[in-house]
RNA sequence: GAGCCCCUAGCUCAGCUGGCUAGAGCACCUCACUUUUAAUGAGGGGGUCCAGGGUUCGAGCCCCUGGGGGCUCACCA
């Protein structure tokens, strides 16, 4: 392995390090008493601007930035929580006659990403600064590569920021480590996990575990990831959604099931796809998608709550203010087409449909037909234009196989999408219960997949047999929990909210 | 899949119309400095200019091929 010169340089304060007599990754636990960020919260002072608490505090962290000035220095620390500076003179961490812990240690053999210990008080500086000065010092990890040194000026100008995606993707724990911004980006996202479960179980819900690895893939309209079970000498698929297995536990007698699933699809990689993602689904018996419409309101309502400031409801992106608060506009798809084209695709039949898609200018072939005929014209010509959460309603029976026929009105289910800012946030049913009506429906699937249709779904016998011993009236959604990330956070790509995203192998 | 752009030091980036030994700031090394904060001052080291081929007296720069990446557009959540 080629070194470079600072990684050469690490090596030998390493071994440096260890002449001392210091072990350079000690194994001992090293209890700490604060956090960075506690230490600033907490601190009082008095009228002269003395700090008054404090004033025995343990923390550890890595060394980011080093000042030194002779016989004492300053230096920040970063924790989990943040940054602190610390204070450390040579006669405080090393008063008997052998100063090397500091002459040799901390001014030369420390660089900077090393982890340390420090045991200190409070104080503030000449300048004003929180600061911990050091009164113990503990060699807690070497790190034998030099990080990226972004700098801020007294502007807030960042200076050789470490920003190239492909590094940052790739080397997640540098990015982390250099850009504070990125982890508050993922402890939103935990912290809305948290909370949207907070809800579930306070709704009375059961947390399951579904398979990863099916035999068929169903649920959804995608391609699936393909391998091979060798003992059983068969093939499987990763799963593209739950939805199938879910209904099977209400089958099973559990009034509500959720589960928060990785997902796999085997399809196009852009700024909103990653071929595994997140969804949490839930399905609730004796509930209709009224009764989802008003719950996913109050899900939503309540983890914005959780993770915003000041539990704010209200979240800011491309300059526009979304509202999750509820309730949310409730419009029929054929209304909001009618709203913002001015077109009227009630009662229309296919060739109707071709020709008001032409009229708008939307592009069609001869696959499609009345369901995704109308799918098209909604999503090229209203999708976009939804900022504020709506629910849209009332499908066309031919996109929606799981969805129980609409109760009164011919041609539609019951279905609902939750859009917001433009993108489609959630997907839910009353659920197709009539197991006669469902094996019609898996029927019409595999005469559109005749026709062409790549993405038509496949028949699940074990499900229809399942629906045959009864399955009680249930609702049930998916919601997309990394776009949902994505609007609380304000990121416009998917690999901003996970942690590891998919990337071509290096080299 | 199509179009446009990018790849130069550990990091962020300059590098003119092809012309001296390829530069800057930070980082790194040496020295000084006990309240600094993009610490400061003095000195120093560090390069397969993405790779390969071509044009040329001469290529970081022009041409070709390949690799990696980004953005925009089309399809899926």
């Amino acid at each position: 392995m080629e070194l470079t010169d600072q990684e050469t340089t690490r090596r030998d304060n390493l071994a440096k390090i260890r002449a001392l007599g210091i072990e350079p990754f000690p194994a001992a636990s090293f209890p700490v008493t604060h956090l960075a960020a506690d230490i600033l919260a907490q601190v009082e002072e008095d009228e002269e601007g003395k700090v008054t608490n404090l004033q025995d505090v343990t923390l550890a962290g890595r060394i980011m930035s080093q000042r030194i000035m002779g016989k004492a220095a300053f230096a920040n620390l970063q924790d989990s929580s943040g940054r602190i500076q610390l204070y450390v003179s040579r006669d405080d961490i090393a008063p008997g006659e052998d100063k090397a812990l500091y002459n040799d240690l901390f001014k030369k053999l420390i660089d900077l990403g090393d982890f340390v210990g420090v045991k200190g008080f409070v104080f503030k500086t000449r300048t004003g600064e929180i600061s911990v000065h050091v009164r113990e010092l503990t060699f807690l990890g070497k790190s034998l590569r030099p990080l990226p040194s972004p700098k801020k000026d007294e502007e807030g100008k960042v200076y050789d920021e470490f920003k190239d995606p492909e590094l940052r993707y790739r080397m997640r724990y540098v990015d982390l480590t250099v850009n504070p911004k990125v982890k508050e980006t993922f402890r939103k996202r935990s912290r809305l996990i948290t909370a949207m479960r907070q809800f579930l179980d306070d709704l009375g819900l059961m947390e399951v575990e579904t398979p990863v690895l099916q035999p068929i893939h169903g649920g959804a309209a995608a391609r699936p990831f393909k391998t091979h079970h060798n003992t059983l000498d068969v093939p499987m698929y990763l799963r593209i959604a739950n939805e199938l297995y879910l209904k099977r536990l209400i089958i099973g007698g559990f009034d509500g099931v959720y589960e928060f699933a990785k997902t796999f699809r085997n399809e196009g990689m852009d700024r909103t796809h990653n071929p595994e993602f997140t969804m949490v689904e839930f399905y609730v018996a004796y509930k209709d998608y009224h009764w989802m419409m008003d719950t996913c309101e109050q899900l939503l309502e309540h983890s914005v709550r959780a993770i915003g400031d000041g539990g704010s409801t209200e979240v800011t992106i491309d300059g526009k203010t979304i509202d999750f608060r509820g309730p949310y506009r409730r419009l029929t798809m054929a209304d909001a087409i009618r709203e913002h084209t001015g077109e009227d695709i009630e009662g229309a039949d296919e060739a109707e449909l071709r020709a008001i898609a032409e009229r708008l200018d939307v592009h069609v072939d001869k696959t499609m037909g009345r369901g995704k005929l109308i799918d098209e014209i909604f999503g090229e010509r209203v999708e976009a234009s939804l900022v504020q959460p709506t629910f849209i309603t009332d499908y066309p029976v031919e996109m929606s196989p799981l969805t129980k026929k609409h109760r009164s009105k011919e041609g539609l289910v019951e279905r609902f999408e939750l859009i917001v800012n433009g993108k489609e946030l959630a997907n839910a049913y009353s659920e197709l219960n009539d197991p006669i009506d469902q094996r019609a429906r898996f029927e019409e699937q595999l005469q559109l997949a005749q026709r062409g249709d790549a993405e038509a779904m496949a028949m699940d016998e074990d499900f229809l047999r399942a629906l045959e011993y009864g399955m009680p009236p249930t609702a049930g959604i998916g919601i997309g929990i990394d776009r949902l990330v994505m609007l609380l956070t304000g990121q416009k790509s998917i690999q901003e909210v996970l942690f590891f995203p998919q990337m071509k192998p290096e080299r």
